[in-house]
DNA sequence: CAGGTATCAGGTCAACTGTCCCGGACTCTT
DNA sequence: AAGAGTCCGGGACAGTTGACCTGATACCTG
């Protein structure tokens, strides 16, 4: 085994963590096959994190965090508002469909840290963090455009988190990308009507 | 213990796993638990059921049809579409308000299901009764309106099973109940807006 | 009331999981 | 090169979990 200071080696076990995880779902993923994944003794894992725990909640804040950075990265700014939003919901939903697992990794997640004590805070951090890359986007919008909101951008913005959220979980469980393609251009209609 | 036909052993076991599992979470609840919870000894359990599995596929398909039931109920045609859709759309909500357990479970039920093999088309079949649920309404109340939409009517019933989905998950992560009723009016106009 | 069936209680077992310990090996400083 | 600090490996242990088994008990039929 490669020697490695421990800071990095927390990194590889978090990333190992999260292949078997969206492999084997969160449920069946154990100290052993986790430690097995990155290749290390299960010792390893013990001397890098106090706890079983204390990597779940590394794996959380890793993907949060990833995960609002394609968000935030499928929001572009682009040359018209319709433009915008189409692009950044076609942008985000390639994502999805390129990596199902990986959402429904964070969907696991989230439910995991609402039933484990002391870890609620997690859930609500990635859910918040949404919105705001949401509400920064509409805000950052309303000044280059000049535009005027028929809505307050907190519930335009927590309608688009929910509205993606409810759509990818909705993929995840029925499939049929092709199908969703259509709801989404009805949003995207309806976006545009929201402004003027 | 009370002697009783097995059926009906069943239907209590089954009962007490839902109150189990929303209570403490599906990963926590055990074969003891949820004996205890019913009030019977472990080997009732076996005795009525051939495993765990067989417990838990009988509480998803008991609470999916119970979940069906609370949309279709909140789906009432009234006199208006508006009406129609704004009652809807707050009896449902007020069922999430009341019962948020409840809808929590039903979220890790579905994703317990995605990852037990054998047990996908279960998930499967809880969003598309939902979907039915929804597109039956929308035709029936094409029918008695003389209504002309502007979409599918498949279309609009999964945008708005993605919707409430979407947006029930966010208020069990978020709370802030209130917040989330803005919401649903902007969705409600956005249907009012989207039928001739 | 006898015999058979349905139901229950407690104990047992093997497998798995998170955690920990101890000895050894590597690395860097002095 | 020697020692301290850091990292790694294998094994062990206690607790939990799903599953099962053997008797005992209640109910019903004839």
């Amino acid at each position: 085994m490669a020697r490695m200071p421990s800071a990095e080696r927390r990194r590889q076990l978090t990333a190992a963590a999260i292949r078997a995880m969206a492999r084997d779902g969160v449920a069946k993923t154990t100290t052993r096959s986790i430690a097995a994944e990155a290749g290390v003794s299960l010792s390893v894992f013990h001397y890098c994190f106090d706890s079983k725990q204390a990597l779940v909640e590394s794996v959380i804040t890793t993907l949060t965090d990833q995960s609002v950075s394609v968000v935030r990265e499928a929001l572009r700014p682009r040359d018209s508002l319709e433009e915008t939003v189409a692009a950044g919901f076609r942008a985000y939903w390639d994502h999805v469909r390129a990596h199902p697992e990986a959402h429904m990794l964070t969907y696991e997640l989230t439910q995991y840290a609402l039933r484990e004590p002391g870890f609620e805070h997690l859930a609500r951090r990635q859910y918040e963090l949404y919105g705001e890359a949401y509400a920064e986007l509409i805000e950052q919008l309303r000044g280059d455009m000049d535009l005027e909101l028929g809505v307050p951008v907190s519930v335009l913005a927590r309608y688009l988190a929910a509205m993606t959220d409810g759509l990818t979980l909705n993929y995840l469980v029925l499939g049929d990308a092709a199908a969703w393609s259509d709801i989404l251009d009805t949003v995207t209609a309806h976006i545009a009507g929201l402004v003027r």
